[in-house]
DNA sequence: GTCTATAGCTGGATAGAC
DNA sequence: GTCTATCCAGCTATAGAC
């Protein structure tokens, strides 16, 4: 394992907590550089395109852990969809309350949307909703209008880790995760 | 009606309208001052906090046009529950549609969360969204967890706000205002 | 690959003329 | 109240020694 890779993805985690807490633009190569212990040109040698191109690297790595980790969870045929369900609940819970900060990809979006970079972050995230919009759709099964429930679904789970942020209180994120279950989409 | 009042209002107003689509830390007083034909200075005569005193300022004006023009309509005893509803959709629509950029509420507090200037911007929004729920929750009236489902109609509206901007696909939101429909939240 | 040093610019904010 | 001029801190990014 060369040094080089080892490295780019400790910078690249750390990337992620403090875009995570402060925010794309609040975030400054100074900031990185002291959490990281490191001068701040040395991300420059890793990150070619400068903080835009660190950014996407940690937008990518945030969406290939989902995508390897997370959402494959769906597509288990061993598993009943009650018990995706709870798998997947149980991720989200681990991520989003482990470390202070909400979902940097929803942050994200809301900070970039309207800004230049939006043409190289937003792809990324459209494919992180969209997939996950899908995981849920995959669990919702049998009811003839499992799209529209896994959008809401994720809508309020998002609303969820808005609301926990403004008030310190993981409860609107964790009923958002309870209304979610398979179990409550009856209509 | 002094000119310095109706100054500093239209200066507020073109704030806002920066904040909302571009955040506050990537709205420069520069950006500001552009876009308002006036020199930077000028907006340190109005507010004296600087940066911070003129978000607070924002914050509050948009607060308080909600608290007097939106909210009120739920207790307005001459309407049924669906026409306040429809009432407020209404409004909601031609709020968030009818310019570029999000929800100015949602995206400060992803962005402030974790900042210093939290403990001065948080409170004014707390009560915007503490007022909203209670104002749907009054539409929700005869159901037993009122209190739940307008909040969830609150995280559902605004994480449809947020993948509004991810897709530029204003259905998002509109079908959380459906769903928020008082008719539909029988269980 | 990792560092120091610094360029070059833009940020928020202020002083002071008018 | 409104302007010009300016300070200084902070930013991204690069040059170049080791």
């Amino acid at each position: 394992m060369p040094a080089k890779k080892t490295s780019k993805e400790e910078l690249t985690v750390k990337a992620m907590q403090l875009f995570r807490k402060k925010g794309y633009f609040n975030t400054s190569i100074k900031d990185l550089s002291e959490a990281c212990n490191i001068p701040k040109s040395h991300f420059y040698y890793y990150f070619k395109g400068g903080k835009v191109d660190l950014m996407v690297e940690v937008l990518e790595a945030v969406r290939g852990y989902f995508t390897e980790r997370v959402f494959p969870i769906a597509t288990n045929v061993d598993l009943s969809n009650e018990e995706k369900w709870s798998k997947i609940a149980e991720k989200l819970q681990r991520i989003f309350l482990s470390q202070k900060g909400g979902c940097i990809m929803g942050l994200t979006t809301l900070e970039i949307s309207n800004a230049p970079e939006k043409d190289v972050f937003l792809p990324i995230i459209q494919s992180y909703f969209s997939e996950m919009i899908n995981c849920i759709e995959g669990i919702y099964t049998g009811q003839p209008n499992s799209r529209e429930l896994a959008t809401r679904a994720v809508q309020d789970i998002q609303g969820g880790l808005m609301l926990m942020q403004l008030y310190g209180d993981s409860s609107y994120f964790l009923s958002a995760l309870e209304r979610s279950h398979p179990n409550k989409q009856g209509i």
